[in-house]
RNA sequence: GGGCGUAUAGCUCAGUUGGUAGAGCAUCUGCCUUACAAGCAGGAGGUCAUAGGUUCGAGUCCUAUUGCGCCCACCA
């Protein structure tokens, strides 16, 4: 695993997907099968099998790696089971669609063609979103891959639909669904989704029977008509209370119909009267059945015209509604058209518009289902992440309707009902029975619909891992831990499995649902086809890298937000993977005689305080991950290696390593050695690529880093005092900087620096060569008190550390006076806060004792910090004095 | 119509039991200092949407208002 040494740039793509090659063939992706550890298992959402990765898998699949990357780590018996979806209806689209282009038709070439043509297809593209998963880095276990029309998985499908049957829960029946006249097939209420158009709202007369006057209707879908089977008003509108119960005549048709009286009716939309054409609307229907009003259909499974009124048979409908509008015109039964835009629903996969259709489907009956789901999540025992979602989800489970599962498509998983040609009764079997129950008829016919795609999602985190069966995987990782998903499908998915894996399993399917947002792009909108502003993942790793995506895709994001993803992001991104490189690069070049001994006794101050703030970081950064908070333990590795490590560790041990005689060399390298060992460690599952790159060439590290233990805090390694005194070196270096950056003092210039300090003596003592580095000097001189100090030095100054630069020609008396000023007004704008705080009685009575301490300590520095200046002040106002 | 979210620096966003407002990018100044100019150092920039309330203390909790966004239902 060792190599010899890093390139001299940062170059992604020389070893990404190698590294990546490696870890696979090595099986380090697969669980450790140690029975002594805790196991931690998460399901990956199952993607369309022949679908491409977008951003929102991207983000998805980094999120999962980062949390199965840390848990692996951290020994846990870690399984992340991928897989892919058959996607019923939109695959069968697609194959219907490639026939057509052969001149061919599914009906023609039949189910079992149809069924080989769809697994060819199935062969042909999928597997690229696999592939591309594996460019982000995924490291899921894909032997364990699973499709949910897999055998094991088929036999998980039709033994649930035989559980749910058996228990009265699957039902037939004929009722209003949701038909999509492009896909022929019924679809979900899930599946609907609703967007607004224009159309035309015409106001159509009927004649009331044996009267003269008129009844008029207000309608979007005039070709309807032909079905209506009353009028309906509602029954407080006192324009039209006296003509309930009476009779109308539909134009036309020339029929009559009654005028009836229903809640439903809004009074103040169109006329306040509504045409019922029970068999065509959801609304209408639910009337009929209230009225008992009889259904009439008026045109077909494709939108065709039915036999109602001849000279329009087998016209679609949007010609039959041309047609019959003149007709209405002509008539004069037309009172007016005015414009409208309503909600159309349409199907989510070919954006057809959705007829409500009165037929003969598969339910799933949900009120008994939905109960222990929503107590499931009540109670605790599965968790929302961010909690706000659980909302979401119980408003969904609470207004659940019967679910519509019957498609009548092909591609999928057959319903398991064999009809009696004799009885017909039905037969409700995992296996092909020999003959019927009932009747002991051996002339068996399977239902042809298959299932909602989603049925078998639904069972995703428990049939993958084989049950029905009792297998070690399934006694070993179910429940699973963490589901990882955007919030767009929480209907379509988190509900049903928490239904389904609870009804079959009698527990919760996972612990954890972590809800993240969709990814944006960078002026806000949703990605889209049709806005043509989709970018692909992949583009951006060949471009940035898959560490720099992954990076940009985590950081400054919180949980469940939506984000926005925009250039300037993977910059920033790739600029810290580069930092990281460089700084290894440094490390690597200055450890490479470095023995691998542990060297504890020699810690110099600075060594101390990596250590306690690396310390820290772990902590943070194991806190943070356990809390999916991954966006702040990220920025909390990016803030130590950049602001820490390599602003000031790195810059303060210079002089060390350098020195090659000194003793103190071996100490630093050991300490550079653990603290990027470590660091790259805790970065490991969010950048995965870039660290294993350099930790092969860090000292013994002959394993893959992602197989390493991962850093744990250590209560031996904090130095408080070390770590408050560099803490205070680095607030003097800084006002040092600032004053000669002030001055215009060119870096080359050197200075004497005297140091006045009680309290770290020795620490400075140990430091000399550092401090002269930083602080620009040439001399140091320590003293205890402000003895000799020269009139005209500048001061810079902590709690317990005070630093005098002699100036002598460089100072300017004035510019000083003004800095000294300004400082000192951001002080006593301090003082007065603190002061407020110390003389209210309120909150010396009532804040925390701690509290307390520490703002009188802090009254007490800045007292002391406002004295030395004052000091400071008189002593410039002597000099010009002279 | 019902529900949810959000409003913080010029931009994009963090801010975890309430305790002196943060980052990245952009901007300004000075630096090619032998890991890194994809960089280093320093600076400027915010009455945390508005109005109340709770509290010793509110970006954080409560109420109302306004703007923006999302989800569900769906009016023919």
């Amino acid at each position: 695993m060792k190599e010899a040494k890093l390139e001299e740039k940062y170059n992604p793509k020389d070893f990404e997907e190698e590294i990546y090659k490696e870890w696979e063939e090595k099986g380090y992706f697969k669980p450790n099968n140690d029975k002594t550890k805790e196991a931690y298992c998460i399901m990956m959402p199952p993607p369309n099998v022949t679908g491409k990765l977008h951003m929102g898998h991207a983000l998805d699949g980094t999120m999962q790696d980062i949390l199965i990357r840390y848990k692996r780590m951290q020994g846990f018996n870690t399984l992340w089971l991928p897989g892919t979806d058959h996607s019923a209806i939109s695959t069968e689209v697609k194959i219907v669609e490639k026939l057509k282009k052969e001149g061919k038709d599914k009906h023609d070439i039949g189910r079992e063609k149809f069924l080989e043509e769809a697994w060819e297809w199935t062969k042909e593209y999928g597997g690229t979103i696999v592939r591309q998963q594996k460019r982000l880095g995924c490291s899921a276990d894909w032997e364990h891959s699973r499709f949910t029309l897999d055998e094991g998985l088929s036999k998980a499908v039709l033994t649930v639909f035989k559980n749910l049957y058996d228990k009265g829960l699957i039902y037939k029946g004929k009722r209003m669904i949701n038909w999509c006249p492009c896909c022929k097939t019924s679809i979900s209420d899930a599946e609907v989704e609703y967007e607004e158009e224009q159309t035309n709202l015409w106001h159509i007369r009927y004649k009331i029977v044996g009267e003269d006057r008129y009844i008029v209707v207000a309608t979007t879908r005039p070709e309807t008509m032909l079905g209506d089977t009353a009028v309906a008003v509602n029954p407080e509108d006192d324009r039209y209370k006296d003509l309930v119960g009476k009779k109308c005549i539909l134009p036309i048709m020339n029929k009559e119909i009654p005028i009836i009286a229903d809640e439903s009716v809004e009074v103040d939309f169109g006329t306040g009267c509504v045409k019922i054409t029970p068999a065509h609307d959801v609304n209408d229907y639910q009337v009929g059945l209230r009225h008992n009003l009889e259904i009439i259909e008026v045109f077909d499974e494709e939108n065709k015209m039915n036999n109602l009124v001849p000279e329009y048979k087998g016209l679609d409908i949007m010609e039959a509604r041309k047609l019959i509008v003149q007709s209405l015109e002509k008539t004069g039964d037309l009172i007016k058209t005015e414009k409208l835009t309503h909600n159309v629903g349409k199907h989510d996969r070919c954006k057809t518009i959705i007829e409500p259709k009165i037929s003969e489907q598969w339910f799933v009956a949900m009120k008994e289902l939905a109960k222990p789901a929503i107590d499931a999540v009540k109670s605790g025992k599965t968790r929302f992440v961010p909690p706000k979602f659980e909302k979401t989800y119980f408003n969904w489970l609470e207004n659940i309707q019967d679910w519509c599962i019957s498609r009548q498509i092909w591609w999928g998983h057959q319903i398991p009902v064999y009809y009696c040609e004799k009885c017909g009764h039905k037969n409700v079997s995992i296996e092909k029975p020999e003959h019927c129950e009932k009747c002991g008829e051996t002339n068996l016919v399977q239902d042809p619909d298959t299932l909602d795609t989603w049925f078998s999602s639904a069972l995703w985190p428990f049939s993958t891992l084989g049950w029905p069966e009792k297998t070690d995987d399934f006694k070993t990782f179910y429940p699973t831990n963490t589901l990882v998903t955007g919030y767009d499908i929480i209907f379509f998915w988190i509900v049903r499995m928490m239904f389904s894996a609870i009804e079959q399993t009698g527990e919760v399917p996972f612990k954890d649902v972590l809800i993240h947002g969709i990814v944006r792009d960078s002026q806000g909108r949703k990605m889209s086809k049709s806005l043509g502003n989709g970018i692909d993942p992949i583009e951006i790793i060949d471009k940035y890298s898959a560490d720099a995506l992954r990076f940009s895709l985590i950081s400054g994001n919180s949980i469940g937000n939506d984000m926005r993803f925009s250039p300037e992001k993977l910059e920033a991104a790739k600029n810290f993977a580069n930092k990281i490189w460089n700084a290894s690069k440094f490390v690597l070049m200055n450890i490479e005689d470095y023995d691998g001994s542990v060297q504890i006794e020699g810690l110099m101050p600075e060594d101390k305080w990596i250590l306690t703030k690396l310390n820290k970081l772990i902590q943070e950064v194991c806190l943070n991950i356990d809390e999916y908070n991954l966006g702040v333990a990220l920025d909390s590795i990016y803030e130590f290696i950049w602001n820490e490590f390599c602003d000031w560790y790195i810059e303060i041990v210079k002089p060390r390593l350098y020195d090659k005689t000194n003793d103190s060399r071996k100490v630093a390298q050991y300490v550079l050695n653990k603290v990027l060992g470590d660091s790259l460690k805790l970065l490991h599952p969010f950048m995965p690529f870039i660290t294993e790159k350099i930790y092969r060439n860090l000292y013994n590290s002959d394993e893959s880093i992602m197989i390493s233990k991962f850093p744990k805090y250590d209560e031996e390694q904090v130095y408080t005092l070390e770590e408050d005194y560099i803490e205070e070196v680095k607030k003097v270096i800084t006002e040092i900087r600032n004053v000669r950056a002030k001055m215009n003092v060119h870096p080359a210039k050197k200075t004497k620096l005297i140091v006045v300090t009680n309290l770290y003596e020795n620490e400075i003592q140990k430091s000399i060569e550092s401090l002269k580095k930083l602080g620009f000097a040439d001399t140091i001189i320590i003293q205890k008190d402000k003895k000799d100090i020269p009139q005209n030095a500048i001061s810079v100054l902590s709690s317990n550390l005070e630093i005098f630069i002699p100036f002598e020609e460089l100072i300017d008396i004035k510019e000083e006076m003004e800095r000294i000023q300004k400082e000192k007004e951001k002080l006593l704008i301090e003082m007065e806060k603190v002061d407020g705080m110390l003389n209210n009685e309120g909150f010396i009575n009532k804040a925390p004792v701690q509290k307390v301490q520490e703002i009188r300590n802090r009254k007490q520095e800045l007292t002391e910090k406002l004295n030395n200046m004052e000091e400071r002040i008189r002593q410039i106002n002597d000099k010009q004095a002279e």
